[in-house]
DNA sequence: ATGAAAGCGCTAACAT
DNA sequence: ATGTTAGCGCTTTCAT
């Protein structure tokens, strides 16, 4: 513990100037004298002195903070994004601040509410199907506010993302051209898993082109899991064994799936293929091949931070506003 | 985007009130007339207000704010540290602010000088090695500082965690109770990752004392991952391919081990018995049993922030300073 | 190169 | 129940 900390006025007088020499010195503005300098920098540090933002921002009129709202922390796609958006700021001197709403749109509005005031310089949520309310609140902050991970509706400001609807549906193109016909769908929590949601939207569109659907399908209020994509799957089977195709409402779910099969000695891909979202490094080291849609977390994560780099340095127009996101399949041939 | 955010005095003008009553109506005061309280909170919502927490901070002496620095977000058990924290802090008034360091010690360094700057009324840290230099920081910022994870240490002030080195030590237990003799040990990134070192030195320990000791050894430098796991298994079992347990940093690198092992026809765990860390989610939909301790992420977090609040009221002695969770080994019987 | 004054938006403390 | 004054710790602006 200690004693309280030291304020800047207490390391001018510590070094003998003023506290505007001693703001100008910590910051290393260029008219202080190379003594004057070391005297502050050595009384500053002699008091181990952290300045006060709050101070800084409210005087200054900035913050370096950028204000980052997701859905959830269980489902390893968040934290990736995380990680790339505290990547992609880094060296920039912004500080990202992040709050988890799970899935509520209430508790969405009230940590984004909560967090604009903290004066944000820009602001990252999750999706484009928030409330009218809570867009009004993003419209009102007068900041730049990123829309996240989905293109499918209309964007408030900047826009990074790809379309589930159109991922599901060239999920479906190449399940079908691979010549899947009995399709079963495994999903969890699709009220409020959007992107899940839209998603199956895209697949079942296909399949309707196609003259088919979904022969049964397994929904689970519960969020996704390996353990819950893999009793979904035993319920599935069990009820209709001869599909040749399920698709998941994402990877884990769909590794839950390939678990499954497995202890039920179901061949797979051979038998039914397995079908997800998101290109999880889990996937890859499966020991069946299953069919996923690559979403780049990370990158879309650094491409958000680079956009609110570039938005607040001014340069408005430096950037397309839509960042669009072509996610790649793999693992659906034959 | 809009003009220049409402401000307390603006709203106390349009409800033809003083800043101050207005203030008072907005934090739902007692001593506010109701009718004066209705005319402040239309005038808000009329004008879109939202209050400024840099100047309500700065002018109160006191911020909601707890600092959170993590090393990763790649491997699932931080964000389910940091869900715990949040889930913990939800109903407080309190919020989050996470910063992640890469495992760097310069860096956490510097993420938790400029955290220490937003001036939050606690700080969580990862692990209690931090060098000197972080130390006195930490302990001069005069707030309670949480060290979480690990116990193996000397704490500044609070500390939530299990002994990375007990775990390791009881894991080797059960292990070589089970009758396991010929240990291989699967690990990346120890340098960076000090608490994965701390097992494998405890598991070590008990290895010599049963005049055991690691028959062959995979490190790598890059971050554990299923993959790596995965490739390192097979490197080792084409070398020394009589081994009868391998024992892994963590269960991502223990599962990829598995996933070797399927693709090898070898047999788990009647042939080689796999073990890891961390009672993932992953481990127990596993296709073979293998060996885990659970350590408990989220209540990790949980307590770490039921601490936080309880020291911020200023209930100095509610609760331990040290609050020990004990790793349960599952998985580990012959 | 350095300093003094004013003020960022709010609340604490003290009126009334 | 409401208002006034002062000030949180810093930067901005304007002097010197």
């Amino acid at each position: 513990m200690g004693i309280r900390r030291a304020t800047l006025e207490e390391v001018a007088n510590e070094a003998g100037v003023s506290k505007m020499t001693a703001s100008r010195a910590l910051r290393g503005a260029s008219d202080v004298s190379k003594d004057t300098r070391d005297r502050v920098l050595e009384a500053a540090t002699r008091l181990s002195y952290v300045g006060n933002r709050l101070a800084l921002s409210l005087s200054s009129q900035r913050t370096n903070l950028v204000a980052v709202v997701v859905p959830s922390m269980s489902n390893v796609v968040f934290p990736e994004v995380l990680a790339g958006i505290s990547a992609g700021l880094d060296g920039s001197g912004m500080q990202a601040v992040f709050g988890i709403c799970d899935y509520d749109v209430v508790k969405e509005r009230e940590i984004i509410r909560d967090m604009l005031s903290w004066q944000p310089c820009a602001i990252i949520v999750t999706g484009l199907d928030q409330p009218e309310e809570t867009l009004k609140l993003l419209r009102n902050a007068d900041i730049p506010v990123i829309q996240l991970m989905d293109l499918d509706g209309t964007p408030i400001d900047f826009n990074v993302g790809l379309s589930h609807g159109e991922a599901g549906a060239e999920m479906a193109k190449a399940l079908v051209a691979g010549g899947r016909r009995r399709f079963g769908y495994i999903g969890s929590a699709l009220e409020r898993d959007l992107r899940a949601g839209k998603r199956k939207a895209g697949f079942e569109r296909i399949l309707r082109e196609h003259g088919l659907h979904f022969v049964d399908q397994q929904l689970d209020d519960a969020f996704s899991s390996i353990a819950l994509g893999k009793r979904l799957t035993v319920a599935m089977l069990a009820e209709i064994p001869d599909l040749d195709c399920i698709y998941y409402s994402n990877d884990d779910m769909a590794s839950g799936g390939l678990f499954a099969c497995m202890e039920l000695g179901v061949r797979v891909p051979e038998k039914i293929l397995i079908a997800g979202f998101n290109g999880l490094d889990l996937v890859n080291s499966l020991p069946s091949r299953i069919a996923t849609s690559q979403s780049p977390r990370r990158a879309m994560g650094e491409v958000a931070a680079r956009l609110v780099r570039e938005a607040v340095a001014g340069k408005e127009i430096a950037s397309e506003k839509t960042i669009i996101f072509k996610p790649l399949i793999t693992g659906a041939d034959p």
